[in-house]
DNA sequence: AGGTAACCGAGACGGTACGTCTAGTCTTCTA
DNA sequence: TAGAAGACTAGACGTACCGTCTCGGTTACCT
């Protein structure tokens, strides 16, 4: 589950008028609605307000910033786990995936906003890499089954193996000097799975 | 050679007053000098005009906005080439330098801000890809010369190789989701190796 | 009554925090002490930033320019309508006043700067005139008491007569060919009355 | 001869190259260029300097300011006198003559900014006072010339009634409460030579 | 013919003001 | 006490204009 925050969460078992839903999916839809028209620098929690008709006070009552509404949003959207029983058919697919939606998918971009406000802003930072366990997680669990079926020596640390393989990722995809091409993933994964065979 | 803007660069051809070399030192000192109170993003154009007795006018006459000052001011630094005759410690001593660096200097964690502000400025972002450059070139130097000693195979593109190798580091870098750390640079390039010997 | 911007104005009708007194006071009073020291042109609403220590964000919030402010701490100055019973008393005296005021007091100088902002900016232009007219009142006022009391005839329009008093000082004033004595203030009224009784 | 600057003046008697004419008619035709298309407060220095080719240095080598520059090229513009041996007449044609001119030929409005500038420069204020004068003469050839006829006594100083004159010009030109009609030309004269008559 | 003083263009420079923007907090009223 | 409305501080942004300056180069006058 990646769910990050996967309830409003601080609700207040006290008394007092409760939260409201409507406010709160108010937000989430009017964020999601402008992740569609704009880039992250040009998403302002003003306009959020605007966009939504919830008051800038009820929001920063729920969230941080701007980072934080953008990272519930981006945290609901699911992903699967390939399992063919085949590492490296499996981590190929994760791969050529993960390239595709970054490369055509628009609203994926956000991403890159994430990763920024989280350079400089620490709690932020924790949160977001919560997000990004729960995404490397499905690394995680298809080189165990890996390693299960025999694969791979269970003598490689899967977290090192996984560094290996977003990192790959990440930096093509934050750098930009090079696509994300099908030929980059495969080649990628064969060059890993070759070094801990 | 590291240098990406060796000269104050757009020298104009012809005549007029030229560009006052005074103006340009003071603005890269204080931005040096700001480098060493502030974080990136507590780092302003107004700061930097304040500092360096520059006026503002001046100072976007020649730099578009702070993220190409202080790319102009980080590129100054110069990068040492390991050459130890071996591939492994090569790529190893690199690596591990490299971590200790952005581990230890704190003025060194201004190239995340680089990356924050490449993300939505593509001028800027071609600007910084050319910065990045010139130091990856360190790492495909010693692959070709791993590669002239046959210590791994000519088959794999070291761009790849490259790739793989950066990867490892920006990721962590970034998301900082675990540390830098020798044991992480001695591993990575080991299994780099592996899958390409 | 010579308020011409009586309360801070634009009122909003409904909800939201109210409009601080305290910023707007201290916006006023910092214009006030400014204008003792500085001349118009080098009052800037940056200045009043800094003196007020109130944001620039509210200060155009309230009032859409420097001129604005200005007018509005001008406004709440009083005059006083002369009314001996006389018609060339009242007159030679109000003109008088004016002369010595514009003559001795530093701070009236700042009417030349609103003159000349009204100029270009066709909607403060209308503002200002709203604040002349007010002044103008005072004459008109004082005419309509010497028609009324016969001491000059009911043909002439008041508005022309006022046109040719006011005149008289505006043109020296600005123009600042000639001082602008009691002599002058006798004689021009004088003048004006021998053409229309 | 209403020239105010009939020379650029300041010409050294001594050895050196001298001034370049074709300088200075560039500038002055650059400027009355773009007093067509600009009114007083967006044209600037910067501007003449684009649109005539010579050189910032140069210009401000020759004129003090722009309210100079625009001085001398206004100060061009002739003006004719009245002279129909009617005193009456010959006024109120001068009066319509000049509000004509200032409610329809949109470069005329440039007097206002001079006014402006004048306010708070006093050495540019003289300069323009000397242009007032010689258009103001103008008016005081009338008034003796009707003296000299006895249509009016000499008891009254022409100073005095001419300041009256341009001063119900010059109020509703600057201030702008009222149009500056035919009717108001012809009242105007009436009632002030109905007072000296 | 040479020297030289003053010119000229191009354009960089410090200074300063402008008006807009965003973030995040605070205040009042209403439900 | 939640929520809407919206005012508030702080401070960055990039542009504009002013009047001064620094170049390299060009006259015209005077010896």
């Amino acid at each position: 589950m990646p769910k990050v925050n996967p309830e409003p969460e601080p609700t207040p078992p006290s008394q007092g008028r409760p939260r409201s839903k409507d406010a709160h999916a108010a937000v989430i839809e009017a964020t999601n609605a402008l992740l569609e028209q704009l880039d992250y620098p040009n998403i302002s929690v003003d306009k959020i307000v605007l966009e939504s008709g919830v008051s800038k006070r009820t929001i920063y009552r729920w969230w941080r910033n701007k980072a934080n509404i953008i990272l519930e949003v981006i945290s609901s959207d699911d992903i699967q786990e390939p399992n063919t029983g085949n590492l490296e058919k499996d981590l190929t697919q994760l791969l050529t995936r993960i390239f595709k939606r970054v490369s055509t998918d628009k609203r994926a971009q956000v991403i890159k906003g994430l990763v920024m406000d989280a350079q400089y802003d620490p709690e932020f930072a924790t949160q977001f890499r919560d997000y990004i366990h729960s995404r490397r997680q499905v690394c995680l669990n298809i080189l165990e089954r890996g390693q299960q079926r025999g694969e791979i020596s269970t003598k490689h640390d899967p977290a090192l193996i996984a560094d290996l393989f977003y990192g790959a990722y990440w930096y093509r995809f934050l750098i930009g000097h090079a696509p994300l091409t099908d030929a980059y993933a495969k080649d990628t994964v064969k060059m890993i799975l070759n070094g801990i065979r």
